[in-house]
DNA sequence: CATTATGCGTACCGTACGGTACGGTTCGCA
DNA sequence: TGCGAACCGTACCGTACGGTACGCATAATG
């Protein structure tokens, strides 16, 4: 097991000693091989070389162990805050297509996609606990960058909008259609994110032309 | 066990007595309840007074009930057709808004969502059939009427795009963004439902804005 | 060196589930 | 009326999982 540079950083946010991380990247490694089914107890402390014991003392409970997982992978999310530089239309739009590109490389992560699915089948048997985690945590980096690009484009008049959450959902909207779900459903992420890549440029010309401020 | 209408249309579609399509009813009730962790085959034959063998002698197996929960659900859909009148802006206009009000409703919907978190904690942990069959059964129907509409509107040169697949693309984004993620795990779909429909029409302004044909 | 803490590996327990088998009952049909 | 098929209710079996307990090794600390 390879601590990387990532891991040490979301084993830091969540407040664990390292071995723990490593720890929660094996089980990271089970869920994104096997499912739920293969995240057991006894499973992870075979694939991490831990004991059943350490995994209850340190998370508590397979849930915990759950969330804790959660907050890790989150952990190593870092958000590439928006260059400060001029904006022109021409850098907008360069930076609107790039973060609709990061957007899909994010949402067809094995690793998001496996937690997307674990938390979606944990929201039906419990309440929306592990999902407003997943929410709050993941999104909330991506919903910034694009919060501060949007501002920064309104601030630029390059941008027009009231409400800069239903602009962001606009072109939440655009940039993902239902290509989320569908990978979530199993379809091969891998081609669909393929299948993407020259609508990114068409999803951000769609938002422009709503959103654009006129020249 | 109250054998409603498009319930047998249901069990007639998947070729199933209507007493099996009754044991279908009870079993997609519990799944809507507690989730998958309810959907056990002992809990169906009890709620259901049915016995496991005949679960097992009617659908096989465990996931061949699943399947037949998702084909009897589907059988249930029918999609009103639209109407073959003159087409005028403002008509078109409703009949987007309308369909997006639709379509809100059916992914909002227990059963709906219950299906879609069934199918896509499967997804993990074997292939992407289950997946497959909940979106060529379920969607296939609500994206012929789209794409219906899109056309009549092409046709009565009020629409404008390439293809329609990918304005269909658009208008779903336009529409859904990420509540149905959201919805799926866990937060409250009565209340995104509510803050939605102000939105109905202005995701259907916007894709008009885009494709709509200039005056 | 003694002690204490940490943690690994394993064994164990109770429970719950998928799937099968069996006795008894109802109902259609000859 | 007799027969057979379908089916219900229940009991049963093997397995697997979550969670706990125990024995032992290692290492830090006084």
């Amino acid at each position: 097991m390879q601590a990387t540079e990532q891991g040490r950083a979301g084993a830091a946010a969540a407040g664990l000693t390292e071995r723990q991380g490593a720890v929660l990247e094996r089980a990271l490694g089970l869920l994104v091989e096997g499912g739920e089914r293969a995240l057991t107890t006894a499973g992870v402390a075979r694939a991490a070389n831990c004991s059943k014991e350490s995994l209850y003392k340190w998370f508590g409970d397979r849930d915990g162990l759950i969330a804790a997982m959660i907050a890790y992978q989150a952990g190593k999310v870092r958000t590439v805050e928006a260059s400060a530089g001029a904006l022109t239309a021409e850098t907008l739009r360069a930076h609107l297509v790039a973060f609709a590109v990061d957007l899909i490389d994010v949402l067809s992560g094995d690793v998001s996609l496996a937690l997307n699915r674990l938390a979606i089948g944990q929201a039906s048997r419990e309440g929306a606990g592990l999902g407003r985690l997943l929410q709050e945590r993941g999104r909330r980096q991506i919903g910034k960058r694009a919060a501060a690009l949007l501002e920064a484009g309104r601030k630029a008049k390059l941008l027009a909008f009231d409400r800069a959450d239903e602009a962001y959902g606009t072109l939440y909207g655009l940039i993902v259609s239902d290509m989320h779900l569908r990978m979530l459903l199993g379809e091969d992420a891998a081609a669909l994110r393929k299948e993407f890549s020259p609508r990114a440029e068409k999803a951000v010309d769609a938002f422009l032309t709503l959103h654009g401020a006129k020249r």
